[in-house]
DNA sequence: TTCCAGGCAATAC
DNA sequence: GTATTGCATGGA
């Protein structure tokens, strides 16, 4: 077992299933263990709607504008575009950026629709405006179940740490590393999948707790258990 | 009060 | 291609 598989078997060990991606309709936002989600284009479009949302915001921040926009019957593509702006822009804006925020998502749900249902190649993501490498891969991953490894802020931070990248390491760089790695002895597609989705979601909750505040690192249990590999 | 959150685009070299 | 800056709110 390499390092990465080591560490994913870790956290899998210590936090459980993660379920990501959570939905609104569920009492606490998660379906753990179950893969069968998202089943219809609604929840898709849920997935890709919170994908921009919680740029560079907590999670608990987008809970609160889907929350918003839910009150609303607005959480759903007819129901954001029956708003007028100023409503749409007040209920997302627990989520920060929300002027910046609203043109992405309308810009999105034009991008959206033309799909006609149809799964957006990678490359296509990346054209529309407000959607980096990150916001691509959380579609694919969780919306579109692709095998497309989203590497975030924690992921870097974490890597760092455990002396497994340097500074300069970028966003393909530590999504290679981590596709790569888990990928060695694991040779059915959709096993794949959910080690993916899951390993994502598990840096987040294990980073949440030792990799928020500086010091890094103080009392993660994988940095004693590989110390500067 | 400062720091950080499940980043991205525009701009300047 | 790399570095810097603006975008904004909320919680610890």
């Amino acid at each position: 077992m390499n390092t990465i598989e080591k560490i994913y078997t870790l956290l899998y060990e210590t936090y459980g299933p993660q379920g990501w991606w959570p939905f609104m309709k569920y009492e606490d936002f998660y379906h753990i263990s179950d893969y069968s989600f998202p089943r219809d284009e609604g929840e898709v479009f849920e997935v890709c709607l919170g994908s921009i949302l919680t740029q560079n915001t907590s999670f608990s921040s987008v809970v609160k504008s889907l929350e918003n926009l839910k009150g609303l019957d607005a959480l759903s593509i007819d129901g954001i575009k029956s708003l007028d702006i100023d409503t749409f822009k007040l209920a997302i804006k627990p989520s920060g950026y929300h002027n910046q925020k609203a043109r992405y998502i309308l810009g999105f749900i034009d991008f959206f629709e033309e799909l006609g249902g149809s799964v957006p190649g990678r490359e296509e993501l990346l054209n529309v405006l407000g959607i980096g490498e990150e916001t691509a891969d959380s579609m694919l991953l969780y919306g579109y179940n692709i095998a497309e490894f989203k590497v975030d802020a924690y992921t870097k931070r974490l890597l760092l740490e455990l002396g497994l990248i340097t500074e300069k390491a970028k966003y393909k760089d530590m999504k290679k590393l981590m596709q790569d790695a888990l990928a060695e002895s694991i040779q059915d597609k959709k096993e794949l999948l959910i080690t993916y989705q899951e390993c994502h979601a598990l840096i987040v909750k294990h980073s949440k707790i030792f990799y928020s505040k500086k010091p890094y690192g103080v009392g993660c249990f994988l940095k004693e258990a590989f110390p500067l590999t």
